[in-house]
DNA sequence: CGGCCTTTGAAGCTT
DNA sequence: AAGCTTCAAAGGCCG
């Protein structure tokens, strides 16, 4: 696994203070640039999501007023815009990964935190179940948890403790409570945690990966989190930004990929991945200590608690990656591949059903799920994940490129250590396992397009309610007109969508996007009510004129996701018309679906 | 109790 | 190669 540590390697170096240039270009180590790092045509846009509560809050607001009525940025967006995005984007754009050298701007601060950067390396932290386990009780919050530590500024030589598994006490590690930076999705009281007194924004924890800074292979000596002054000397693995904490590496993997953690969290002095041959054996054993983490575990993943009783046979438990309880014997790749062949058509059945079910590593916005639903929850009333994933789906387009490029990066750095961990594997493997009413619902999109376009024209008519729907009846989420979270988002301008020939679908969709909200016009129908008011108000304000006609995600910037690579480097000029051009597609889906859906 | 809903992105499959 | 499909998380809701 050269990759593992090396590619980071620069990076880090890099990252002490200015980092950042080297993931992308630098040098990824699996091919650096593979991933895509969509932006927005906001271009500018962005940053809002600030950690600052405020701020966050408005952003939160933003989006939920944006759901509600797109349309009335249109008219006062540019004031506040204008006054909202600095330019940052742009910048990002010229240095796109350049996190951490970049000055943050104000707005930033509270986001990212810039001062941390250098001192704080920042430590991603499963939640004790691995991602790839399947769900269990444990609140959204508690999924990936991703811990900012701060180092003491020391000059250790990492390679000293590279290779050393062994890891320093927890108690020195986590005597210092105040060190703990717990992203808002612990702090949603799901998890106890103790939280850094700074204000930290969620996705702070996430820089580590989109900088090199926190690479195991070569940290930067001033800020490596190797040593720790209480445990200075005390060798512990490195802990790769590479690797994600949430996957325990399997026995083969054993040795070769340090875990993350695993400096921090001792285990006697074993390495974080010993895993038995078939065995996995709790990643972090310090948090498990902690009285709480240890709850959560063992009510989650019991199993992974196992280890803290010696009788329990290790082979009893499964990879984390392992969403079967059942499973067994074999690490999962190794279970993936080979024997079967050979055995009988029962016999290979049976295995099949015993295979350990390995879930799909986290995409970037799914990352960014996990760490932001919490706050989103907390922040609103509403519950329904549909809703609030509506609002994070906003929330996201929203964020600066650089914040995108943070979770890309993560995402990437997780889909290596998956690869890694689990080489046989393919996503094909959890085909079918899935009920695929999706299909179904595909299907009838196609086949329901004259639907949909009549839908669209209902649609119209009705313009946003559905969206209202979502809307948390009380609105801490929602803010004063000031906030605009739509704003930002644009101006109406169809400028995207009358760029590309898609412009049509794409507005349709938008307008579509409403009826899809009102799937469950009945239940919602209080919340509505509830957010009629607002909405009222909202759109007093807002010029209404545009709402009617004007599709309410139309205004928006065309989703980033799709972006190629290829523009992300690119000079800081995508346009919208890029934007518009590549979104294209996802906006067309989107409309379906919706449509589709409110067809149903 | 299982599936739906909703989001974006990645990967696989199909055409 | 382009487009389509499936799955990943999450949790309230619905049949």
């Amino acid at each position: 696994m050269p990759q593992l540590g090396g590619g980071r390697g620069g990076g880090a170096g890099g990252g002490g203070g200015g980092s950042g240039a080297g993931a992308t270009s630098g040098g990824d180590d699996l091919g650096a640039n593979d991933e895509l790092i969509p932006f927005q045509d906001e271009g500018g846009e962005e940053q809002e999501p600030s950690s600052d509560s405020a701020s966050a809050q408005r952003d939160l607001d933003e989006v939920k007023s944006s759901l509600v009525n797109e349309s009335e940025n249109q008219s006062s967006s540019s004031d506040s815009e204008a006054e909202r995005r600095p330019q940052p984007a742009r910048d990002a754009f010229q240095k796109p990964r350049d996190y951490f050298a970049e000055v943050r701007r104000p707005q930033d601060g509270a986001f990212f935190k810039g001062p941390a950067y250098p001192g704080y390396p920042f430590l991603m932290i499963p939640d004790l179940s691995s991602p790839y386990l399947s769900n269990g009780p444990l609140s959204p919050g508690g999924a990936r948890t991703y811990l900012q530590m701060k180092w003491p500024l020391l000059d250790v030589p990492s390679s000293a403790t590279v290779k050393d598994t062994r890891s320093p006490s927890p108690a020195h590690l986590y005597g210092d409570p105040a060190r703990w930076m717990v992203p808002p999705t612990f702090r949603s009281n799901k998890v106890p945690v103790v939280q850094h007194p700074h204000h930290m924004h969620p996705l702070t924890p996430l820089i580590t990966y989109s900088n090199d800074h926190f690479s195991p292979a070569s940290p930067p000596t001033h800020l490596s989190p190797e040593i720790d002054p209480k445990t200075a000397g005390i060798p512990r693995p490195p802990h790769p930004s590479e690797l994600s904490p949430y996957y325990p590496l399997s026995p083969g993997a054993v040795g070769q990929i340090p875990h993350p953690l695993g400096w921090l969290v001792p285990q006697q002095g074993q390495p974080m991945y010993s895993l038995p041959p078939g065995g996995f054996r709790h990643p972090y054993p310090a948090l498990a200590m902690n009285a709480s983490m240890s709850s959560l575990v063992s009510s989650r993943f019991p199993h992974m608690v196992a280890p803290a009783h010696p009788g329990l046979p290790t082979s009893g438990i499964p990879h984390p990656a392992i969403v079967s309880p059942i499973v067994k014997q074999e690490p999962a790749p190794p279970s993936l591949s080979p024997a079967v062949s050979a055995k009988s058509p029962v016999t290979v059945k049976k295995e099949e059903e015993k295979k350990p079910h390995v879930k799909k590593p986290l995409n970037a916005f799914m990352l960014y799920m996990k760490e932001m639903r919490a706050k989103v929850v907390a922040e609103c009333t509403l519950k329904e994940s549909a809703a609030i994933n509506q609002i994070l789906g906003r929330k996201w387009h929203n964020l600066s490129r650089e914040e995108q490029a943070k979770y890309y990066e993560l995402a990437r750095k997780e889909r290596q250590l998956h690869a890694q961990l689990y080489p046989t594997w393919s996503a094909r493997d959890n085909y079918g396992k899935k009920k695929k009413r999706k299909r179904e619902k595909q299907l009838s999109q196609t086949q329901s397009q004259q639907q949909i376009q009549e839908a669209e024209g209902a649609l119209a008519s009705k313009s946003k309610k559905p969206c209202i729907q979502y809307l948390p009846p009380e609105k801490p989420c929602d803010s004063p007109a000031s906030s605009h979270g739509s704003t930002l988002d644009s101006p109406a301008t169809p400028s995207a969508a009358l760029a590309s020939p898609a412009a049509p679908a794409a507005t349709h969709s938008e307008q579509a996007q409403p009826l899809s909200l009102t799937t469950k016009p009945e239940a919602r129908a209080q919340l509505a009510l509830h957010s009629a008011a607002f909405l009222s108000a909202k759109a007093a304000a807002s010029n209404s004129s545009q709402m009617g006609s004007q599709p309410p995600l139309l205004s928006r910037p065309l989703p980033l996701g799709s972006m190629p690579a290829a523009l992300l480097t690119s000079p800081p000029t995508f346009p919208a018309t890029l934007h518009a051009h590549q979104a294209l597609p996802v906006l067309q889906a989107q409309p379906l679906s919706l449509v589709t859906k409110s067809a149903h």
